[in-house]
DNA sequence: TCCCGTAGTTCAGAGATTATGAACTATTGA
DNA sequence: TCAATAGTTCATAATCTCTGAACTACGGGA
């Protein structure tokens, strides 16, 4: 298999930040890891939301979070484990996540 | 020509948000409108960055723009009047354009 | 060692989005 | 009324995204 690819911190852009977090598994997957300083399996999201997610569809969600810089995934063992990248993200751009994340809870509250 | 539409304070989404401004045309657009306060026409936009852009392109990102809730369109004679609703969104959103704009400047200024 | 189960990736086709030229609408001014 | 300007709409081509099916990789028995 081939080795994921992980963009070096000078490759983050803020496009594909947003991008990468406009779609609201996403954000909701993000969010979560990003929320809790502990690592996370792809499986434990096969369903966010009341909504059922195929895994392929869900792997290639990790995929484009991981592209985007916003996460590491590491394989350990049979399992992958996925980290936040917020401390170098935020060195990069000061202040970017916390606000998405703040206005992704506030707007989960709403409804 | 039908009225323009623009979504109510409770119709903008996060995600609308996000990928209102993931793309660099658009956010460029968006940083310049909100900057400074004052209104500007769609064709001020025709050349972003080096590159043209086809004015039924444009005419589509500025509909993004504004179905995301970002900016509000009027039209004044001849030529319309696009203007930042930035003070809706951040009433919604505590902070986030703020963020946003400022991280893309940060990226705007290192290359 | 060989086989099975689990976790994830890759591929290909279907479906959804986006970009853009051409044709159209609306408004102003001569 | 006609032409010019500013933008929108439409149709189509190009691009992206979702998802089932087949595949890879690792670990644990028997």
């Amino acid at each position: 298999m081939k080795p994921l690819f992980h963009p070096g911190a000078d490759d983050i852009t803020v496009e594909g930040i947003l991008h990468a977090l406009s779609d609201p598994v996403r954000v909701a997957i993000f969010a979560h890891i990003a929320d809790s300083d502990d690592s996370h399996k792809c499986v434990a999201f096969a369903t966010v939301g009341e909504k059922d997610i195929p895994k392929s569809t869900l792997s290639q969600h990790f995929k484009a979070l991981r592209e985007a810089g916003l996460i590491r995934s590491e394989r350990q063992g049979v399992e992958m484990r996925n980290t936040s990248r917020c401390t170098e993200v935020n060195k990069k751009f000061p202040g970017l996540l916390p606000a998405i994340i703040a206005a992704h809870k506030t707007q989960k509250k709403k409804k």
